[in-house]
DNA sequence: TATAAATGAAACCAAATGGTATCATAAGGA
DNA sequence: TCCTTATGATACCATTTGGTTTCATTTATA
């Protein structure tokens, strides 16, 4: 049962992935370019980009023999989303809360 | 480097505990009532429940023998507000488009 | 005061994760 | 063509993660 929420959620559980999706959100960036942004290996890198593209947060544009990597909003938008539960959970506790407050007046 | 931002991003890469998120949504529960959800050991529950603390995403009552979890709503909107930043980008390419199509008309 | 109920804590285990090093392949350029 | 650049693909490793089992501690209750 792996959703792409899932790996949406996952991807953006490690701190290199999230730095990642905020350099990308300026450039659309090689492997190399984004791999000069961090103290780690280029093998590395890619293994991190390949996770953001599963999770759909990312997507790829092959261009010869560079590969060049740009945020992809769809799968921010799907983990977003996951949030939503909560807003109508929020909204029932505000309302909750101001018919005690009415009983309160009255 | 663990942040609270860190650490709830970690606590949500987890579908177990996601859905225990949404189980606390509707009502506080003990350790072992939030276990009756899951077909795994009261321990591995409890481990779960130690992180989503961690991440400030539930708060914790001890009553007598028992230990009430209830949602923390500040964890959650911690991580939300990581997406915040994204906002501003696309706020940047829908005006970027809006400027090309001025370009075009006049 | 026993006893049951609810949790705490620690040892242990398999699998996943994040990283490295190494070698192979594909594409541009002098 | 030859060399360099950019990436692909593996094998390997230490650590973390998600789970179990077992035993200890604390709190109600008959």
């Amino acid at each position: 049962m792996t959703t792409v929420e899932q790996m949406g959620f996952r991807a953006l559980a490690d701190p290199t992935r999230r730095s990642i999706l905020q350099l990308l959100a300026n450039n659309n960036l090689t492997i190399a370019e984004v791999a000069d942004n961090f103290r780690m290996t280029r093998a590395a890198v890619k293994k991190h980009l390949t996770i953001l593209q599963e999770g759909n947060l990312i997507s790829v544009q092959i261009q010869g023999r560079s590969r060049l990597n740009s945020l992809n909003t769809d799968g921010l938008q799907q983990v977003m989303s996951w949030f939503d539960f909560f807003d109508t959970f929020w909204d029932e506790r505000l309302n909750t809360l101001k018919t005690e407050i009415e009983k309160d007046i009255q």
